[in-house]
DNA sequence: CAAAAAATGGACCGGCAAGTCCAAAGCTGG
DNA sequence: CCAGCTTTGGACTTGCCGGTCCATTTTTTG
């Protein structure tokens, strides 16, 4: 790629990305060919290598991060605002209608797969979009604490990092096996440990 | 492969999936070659491809079935008792340790992308898995309930299935980012909320 | 408008790894 | 001990696909 991009040029790179993430969710990271994407984005092979000499682990890397980007995209505005037990349940609901329409393919971990964790860029996506998405939800569970609507003893970052665990397995399970049913009850159960703390106020042992 | 396997026969298709399921776990997938499975495990190419005709794919197939039955197999005393705190705890401290050992590599989730969701072989063995250890959960959730330690009112399966998720998600977390707090937060936030229905008794919304 | 830089097209190359093949060796049962 | 199997060795083929290269067109800039 050169060092200055006319705005023609970034347009075709964001074609490129853009193109190649449907190309990856439709096919899988492991059946995608280079030829695909230059297909589908009605370019040529020397285009791919232009905006993205590092070939194909580089575009992969972009469309990890260009998918990074959307999963925190896709749950707003509600996950900017867990400040109520409606406002709860409408982000439980986006992110099951999210995940579920998505079918059984996780662009974002095929792509790690590919790519490999050892590389630094891949793991610094991951890294960066579990910190962000899991400071939203402990965010959240702070709110509710402000507003007396939880106890204020429980650890909100914990408490963010086990419900982030529970979409994230539910999700996982959901690709294998085809069944929601995992992500419904990890969301509907992290949300009621709240409410029951709300309720309880049960010292923990 | 022959209709009919000989001792010898058994043991090195045995001593195949074996090796490669090392090779895999050290490797990954995608960098796994036929010839490095040759090598491991001392055989030719035709011995790969007379135990397992239908080539790379049946093969890992076959690991992914060893993968699978291990990942009980290891959780196991506890994960078949869990019917005192002190046993969910232990078995808690096995599933972190059996995990943060691993490393980054899941094996089963590699193999599963590789051979693609798509492939009927492929969903059944995830899928009996996941029944397989929800199941136990919910026995023991039960188990817990029988004894009047955590609350009736509790849907077990419900229950087990936020847990495995929780679990699933840990794990996947661990995967990329390399850190286990959030397998950690999971297991121990599940555990706490059957503590806490155990002494609160609060009914749910 | 001319020169430089950027964008594009697409033929071509080369390596790699899956899969094939046949011959040879080793068991096993009658 | 031999006839028919299972098991084994390893050279060879094959097709694919990432990556290279250079010519050409388009855009920018001074």
């Amino acid at each position: 790629m050169s060092q200055t991009l006319t705005p023609k040029g970034r347009a075709t790179r964001a074609r490129i990305i853009e193109g190649a993430a449907e190309v990856l969710r439709e096919q899988g990271v492991a059946a995608a060919r280079l030829d695909d994407i230059r297909d589908r984005t009605a370019t040529s092979k020397s285009q791919l290598f232009h905006y993205f000499p590092g070939g194909k682990d580089d575009l992969l890397l972009a469309v990890a991060q260009y998918e990074a980007d959307r999963v925190l995209e896709d749950q707003q505005p509600h996950l900017g605002r867990l400040d109520s037990w409606e406002s709860w349940k409408q982000w439980r609901d986006v992110v099951v209608e999210r995940y579920e329409q998505q079918g059984d393919h996780c662009p974002l971990g095929a792509l790690f797969l590919q790519v490999g964790r050892s590389t630094p860029g891949a793991r610094a996506i991951v890294t960066a979009l579990m910190r962000q998405w899991q400071e939203a939800l402990a965010d959240g569970v702070r709110a509710m604490q402000d507003q007396g609507m939880t106890s204020s003893r429980l650890d909100a970052d914990r408490t963010a990092a086990a419900l982030l665990a529970g979409v994230q397995g539910g999700v996982t399970i959901m690709m294998s096996t085809g069944d929601s049913s995992h992500l419904r009850a990890a969301l509907d159960t992290g949300i009621e440990l709240l409410r029951f703390h709300a309720v309880g106020e049960v010292s923990a042992p």
